[in-house]
This record gives C-alpha cells, structure tokens and sequence, in this order.
DNA sequence: TTGTAGGCGTTATCAT
DNA sequence: ATGATAACGCCTACAA
C-alpha cells in the first residue's frame, strides 16, 4: 500500500503463462544450459512480454550476496560531492567496482547516525573513507561483520587499509617553503567531523600537522596553535578559514594547506584582500587534484595517487568479499611535490 | 560459501537467547511500545551482546520497500565523479535524499549494459540523469515500472522532469560573445554517449547547438558543421577537442563550450599553445560550477542551479514513491549569464 | 529436462 | 503483552 510496486509481475505469472514451473523461469535466467534452448528462448520472450524481471532484493536474500559495495563516509553527501579530492577517489572506486560488476552504494550519516546507516545499507563490503579511530561509531561499524577496507586510516589494524605518507608528504609541503625562505607560516587545517570524539593522533589532520610541524622545527621554526586555522575541506572552508586568521591579524607569508580544495579558497580569500600569490604570500595545498593545474595561478601541492587508492582498495575489498581471506594488507602509497606557481620566494626574504 | 556472512545472529538466535518469540525480537526493535519496557530492554541488551542487527535485505523483502534511491547514468563512474557538473549535481539529489532518510544507490552500466543494471539494482525509484530520448536501452529502464524523475531530459513525458532551457541559456552565451565582436566560432560540444542510437533532437547538445545557432543566425553568422568539435565532458576532453580544432586550421577568436569542464580544457589548451585568454581568444562556458570563478581567468559562463536540480528531482522522486501520486511535473529552472574575465573584445574588431 | 518442496530472515496477521 | 504462523519472491537441492 505504501510503496512503488505496482503489481509486479512475479516468477509464479510467467511461469504460469509459458506453461511451465518456476524453476524453469529461473533456469531460464540463471542457468539457461540447463534447458531447452528452444524452451529457455520461449521463456525469455514471454517474460519479456509480460515485463517480468526478477526481484533483486529477493534474488539477494537467497544468494546471500547483494553484489554491492558501499562507500562509507562520515560527512554528508552534500560535501562529499563538493569536494574534488571524494571525487576522484570515488572516480578510482567505482571503476574498480563496475569492472567487477559491483554496484556503488553511497553510506553517509542518516539522521545523524552513521551506523544507523550501515544497518540500513544491504551490501557485501565496505570501502571507509577517513573513518579516524575517534569516531563514536567505529565500533558499531564494526560489528556489522562486513568486510572493510580503510582509505586514509588505519583505526582497524583488523582490516586492510590504503594510506599514504601524510607526515612525509607535509614534510615535503613545508620543506619546499623553507627553502624559499619562508619563515612565518599559518597552516589551513581540515576540521575533523562533529562526531570525531577526540582529536585522534592517527587522523589525517593530525599526521599532516605533524609533519608540518618536524620539517619547521629542524629550521628552527616553530609552529603556534593560533597559526593553525581550521574550516570545512571545501573552497568556501578554505577560504573562510583564511579570511578569519587574517582578521585575527595574522600576516604570513605562506599557506600551508591540508587539502587543495582550501588552497583555491586561500587564493580566492587572498586575491579578495589585494594579495598578490605568490608575490605576497605564497600558497601550497595538498591531494593534486585535476583542478591544481588550473587555478590561478597553477597550484603548488603535494601529489598524492588519489584514483589509485580507490582502485586498490576495492581490489583489497573484493579480495577479502570473494576469497574470505583475511588477507590483511596495509598499502602505504607515495606522494610527492609538484611546483607550480602558487609559491615563490618569501618577500622581504633575508635569503637562506 | 561464497558470501561475505559468515554465521551471522539471526532473530531466532535472539529469540532463543532470550527465551522469547521472534516476534517480540522484531519488537523490541520495530515497536518497542508493543512491549513491556523492560522485557524490550533485555531483548535490546541480549541482542547487542550478540552482535545482531536486522538483516537490510530481509528486511527489505517484507516491507516491500528499500528506502534507497538511485542515481541513473549512462556514463561510467569514472567519468561522472571527475565531472564537477555530475558532482554538484548529485550533492543536491545527496542532499535532498538524507534529509528524507533515504540512501543513495548509483547506477552506472554494469557490463555495458544500463539496463542490466537497473535490473540488479533494489531502489524504490530513479532520478535519471541525461537519459536521451535516443538511449537503446531507455525503453527497458521505462518497463521497471519504477517511479522515475528525468534531470536534463524529457525523454519520458509520461515522469516528471527537471530541465532548464538550454536553448535560451545557449543563445545568451552566443550573444554576448557578439555583442563583443566575435564573429568567427568554435562550439566545443558534449559527446554523446556510445549507447545512443541516434542523436535525438531533445538532446542537451543538440538544444544547445540550437541555441547558439539561432543568436548566431540573427547576426547573419553561420556555424558550419566543421565549426564544431565534440569530446568527452572532461577537462582533458575539451583540451582535446580544441587541440584537434586548431589542428584542423581552424583559428576562431571565441569557443562556445558545452560545459565548464570543457571550457577548462580550452583554457588550458590554449595556454599551450601561447594564446591569451582573452585578448587573443574568449571562452564562454555552461553551468558554472564552483570552480569556474577560480580558474585562470576566471571563466565567463552560463549559470544553472545545478544543486537545486538535484534538490528537485529528488522533491519530485519522493512524491511518487511516496504518494504514488502521479503528480506529473516539468520543472524548468532558469539560467542567467554570468560574465567574469575569459570574454573579452575580439581581436581586431571592426566594432559592433 | 522439468517439477516439488524447503529455505533465506524478517515482518504482519491473528490468536491467546 | 506475547506467540504461532503465514507471507514476501526467489533459488536450488533433490526427485521424477
């Protein structure tokens, strides 16, 4: 009475209109060899006719596989989709996934609650995307006793997971700046999700800050909690989050930003102000998304291979899906610098 | 054996475990009220002990609803996620569909074939994106018998539909560019996918291609056949297509490009080829995505609300499943353009 | 080659 | 307030 089915067709109607039993329907669409090619044709065409095709949430409940994955992430569609580095991952996931004829299914937090969301969500595996060991629900994730791989987390030795260097990549980020001559930073934070418990050490944000931090120290550099501005990985985020350390007085001359989607908001926040990048201030991001390259001016950014780690990690998915083998393996991709035209040498620079 | 569930807790495990019937498990967790509150607790605290949780997919079966939706495309994921049109546009559809505790499913072609995955997929109803009227497979899609709300398509003017005028907005971008002087064009089209059979008049690319003729027409400027180059909707796509353009001879002093990604592309195909936006060449583009205020120059284009098409699609999807209502509606959205630096006078302009 | 019957896990109906 | 039992639609031994 409240739903979308009409009065489907069921096995039982074109088993009774081809005048044979419902096995034979079924034969007929999951083992055709194993009838008559003649009957199987005829069965075919009948349901066609009758616009029959076989329920596939039944179909799931007696396979016990529902041939789906899903994508399992701690923040609102709204913003996953805004975001060009989910996007590219979600691009690396999915062509995984079609390729081994899995369906995508998107899990996100449903009246708030991601857990509620697994329950609800009829799929044989998980891909978890920065799903940080502070996360209040992690353990009702767990519990589903779904197959899980982690991206951009290991808060499940357990499990297999995806990650890259993000110390060493920050490392790179803030290195790269030091040598031209920078030495008054302020670093553009991705703000973990409300539901982040704690500040977990293991989270992206944490490891990137941390890597920022060792590469100024060995400079002699050091690092403020009130030069570390945090907003949403957006644009908007980035360039909010710039626009209030300025307005807090602070003056840097460079930006050391934890995703590129901030960065392009930096830039847009700086060119609203009348700074000139990399003139006066210069600005590095992180991820190398598709857009890096043509922004203006190009983005400075840390590369890191965001459609290979969605690839790899269905690949470690299906494997654990398909093999039931635990087969744990923690992947740990590299990263690396590339230079644009969003840094330059520090003003006023006093030179190495 | 081959599944992904290894010996999952059942309701009867539950149900034994509590020394109580099934039916006071579903219960407890379906219609606590019917219960004694403290025998409802007890049923919760032994299940949770257990690890149970209600199988989605039987559940599914009885309810004869999945509470999902999906997102219909003919283009592989791949291309979908590294497009910021498709991602803002499914922030919408995301968005929309969270707040009414829905999930989101996407459904892509599983082995080539769209329809065979409609067919796999369990969703109480589609929202179509840029199903053309041409699709081979659109007739199989139709005969689900689901509820479905058509985005950029009135390919079934039996469902409801989400457009904008694309002939109107195209015009727009055409004229402004002659009200610059421009009198020598290149249309940077979408590419149809490869499913279609033929390529229907009711298009987006062909609306547009009217559009921009038409304003063209009236200014006594003709758009011969080989005035237009076709790709992918990608960066690299238009890139490509305006590389392959310029090969060809052609030396237009504006593009007219289907999509801001495209226009992208141009943007950086001209670059390497040493030409100045805008003083050698203008660049119109269509949808105005986020980025395209931030790109280098920033790019003059054509707005639509893609959020909010995402926002009504999902609106109007939720109103026939859920009313069953066939509140039949097509919606038009309007455009307006939106004029940033990538335009500018022609080259050795005679003037108006 | 085809039919019969049982089961997948849950919810809904109808008793008690 | 709780329990027995019948659907839901399909798949798949097993039997014929």
């Amino acid at each position: 009475m409240t739903t979308s089915r009409p009065q489907r067709m069921r096995i039982a109607d074109v088993a009774q209109a081809a005048g044979v039993s419902k096995t034979a329907v079924s034969f007929a669409f999951n083992s055709p060899e194993r009838l008559n090619d003649e009957t199987a044709a005829r069965i075919r065409l009948i349901a066609d006719e009758l616009g029959y095709r076989p329920d596939p949430v039944a179909r799931m409940l007696t396979q016990g596989r529902t041939r789906t994955i899903g994508i399992l992430t701690p923040q609102p569609l709204a913003v996953v989709f805004s975001n060009p580095f989910f996007g590219e991952l979600s691009a690396g996931i999915g062509l995984a996934a079609e390729a081994a004829g899995f369906g995508v299914y998107l899990i996100s937090p449903l009246h708030g609650s991601l857990a509620q969301a697994v329950s609800r969500a009829s799929v044989d595996g998980l891909v978890a995307i920065g799903l940080s060991s502070g996360h209040s629900e992690i353990e009702q994730v767990r519990r589903t006793g779904l197959p899980i791989v982690l991206v951009d987390s290991l808060a499940m030795p357990e499990h297999s997971s995806v990650t890259i260097d993000d110390a060493a990549g920050a490392r790179a980020a803030a290195s790269h700046l030091l040598e031209l001559g920078h030495r008054s930073f302020l670093v553009i934070a991705v703000e973990p999700p409300m539901s982040l418990v704690d500040p977990s050490p293991d989270s992206v944000t944490a490891l990137r800050l941390g890597g920022y931090r060792s590469a100024l120290a060995e400079s002699g550099v050091s690092l403020l909690d009130d030069q570390v501005e945090t907003g949403s990985a957006t644009v908007a985020g980035g360039a909010a989050a710039f626009a209030r350390a300025w307005e807090r007085g602070l003056r840097p001359t460079a930006v050391l930003a934890m995703s590129d989607a901030m960065a392009i908001g930096v830039l847009r926040a700086a060119d609203d102000l009348g700074l000139r990048v990399p003139a006066d201030l210069s600005v590095i991001g992180f991820d190398d998304v598709d857009m890096a390259a043509f922004v203006n001016p190009p983005l400075t950014t840390v590369h890191q291979p965001v459609r290979q780690k969605g690839e790899d990690a269905v690949r470690l998915l299906l494997a654990a899906i398909e093999h039931r083998a635990p087969e744990h393996e923690q992947l740990r991709l590299e990263t690396h610098i590339v230079v644009r035209a969003s840094t330059g040498p520090a003003p006023h620079s006093t030179g190495r």
